[in-house]
DNA sequence: CCATTTGTACGATTTTATTCGTAAGCAATA
DNA sequence: TATTGCTTACGAATAAAATCGTACAAATGG
């Protein structure tokens, strides 16, 4: 089985896989549409940042038409666990808690989060 | 009032300013030493990171002797505030339940951590 | 007092990430 | 069919981060 190596988003990537995270497939232009709302960069910036993410094989494409469908070929869960782990070694000491403190202790969760934390939180406890 | 402009450190810088914030206050070489057990690059890239650093004010200096001084200039809890709240919203939508739930999901905390949870969750519920 | 060690300064190079300009293909349409 | 618009490809410029080599000053110690 070929070792898949580990592929660290940059920022840039970072945005462009939140958008294909959240439609599943997206176009180039698409993609672009919903970043230049926030961001402005020429839209031959988005799709040389595809393409390369394409290279990296971070996302998959569908060429079969003349406008490709890219998605995302790593999972949001995937990404999310590397970089939050990176974080709680880099920053926090390697202490998930220390995290979770300062997560909370930030913004304040409502009583629907607050039950959900704590569910996961009785389970826990249970092991 | 000067207006301080948000500084975030690079991956680089944020290895160093680890060391000052565990050490309070090192010299280039002790930064180096440490750092080098895991990492190696030259003892002159971790000077000049360190000058620049003072350069943008992440770091302070005393520099009334040959050997340099240096401390952080930023705090460890700004630092994770900033980086954690970024995390929130590039990564999880906003959400910081959502990075609670993945960061308690992922390394499983001891007995003392989760009673350390539990109360700070408990106070949250409290208001 | 000279050689060696240890330090800073700093320019230059290398590497990585981001941005853009331009060319060329293809499809719709005036 | 000629024009216009939308697409990909891709080289190149720019920017930002990291690395290193070299020069030179100060301390050390034989």
């Amino acid at each position: 089985m070929a070792v898949s190596k580990i592929l660290k988003p940059t920022e840039s990537e970072l945005e462009i896989l939140r958008v294909l995270w959240d439609k599943g497939t997206a176009t180039v232009r698409e993609v672009h549409e919903i970043l230049s709302e926030h961001k402005d960069a020429g839209y031959t910036t988005t799709l040389k940042l595809m393409q390369i993410m394409f290279e990296k094989g971070i996302v998959k494409r569908d060429d079969s038409n003349k406008t490709h469908i890219y998605r995302a070929n790593i999972t949001r869960e995937n990404t999310q666990q590397q970089l939050v782990g990176k974080m709680i070694h880099s920053l926090f000491g390697g202490s998930s808690t220390q995290l979770v403190m300062q997560a909370l202790g930030n913004h304040v969760p409502n009583k629907e989060e607050l039950e959900e934390i704590q569910k996961l939180l009785d389970n826990l406890k249970k092991q």
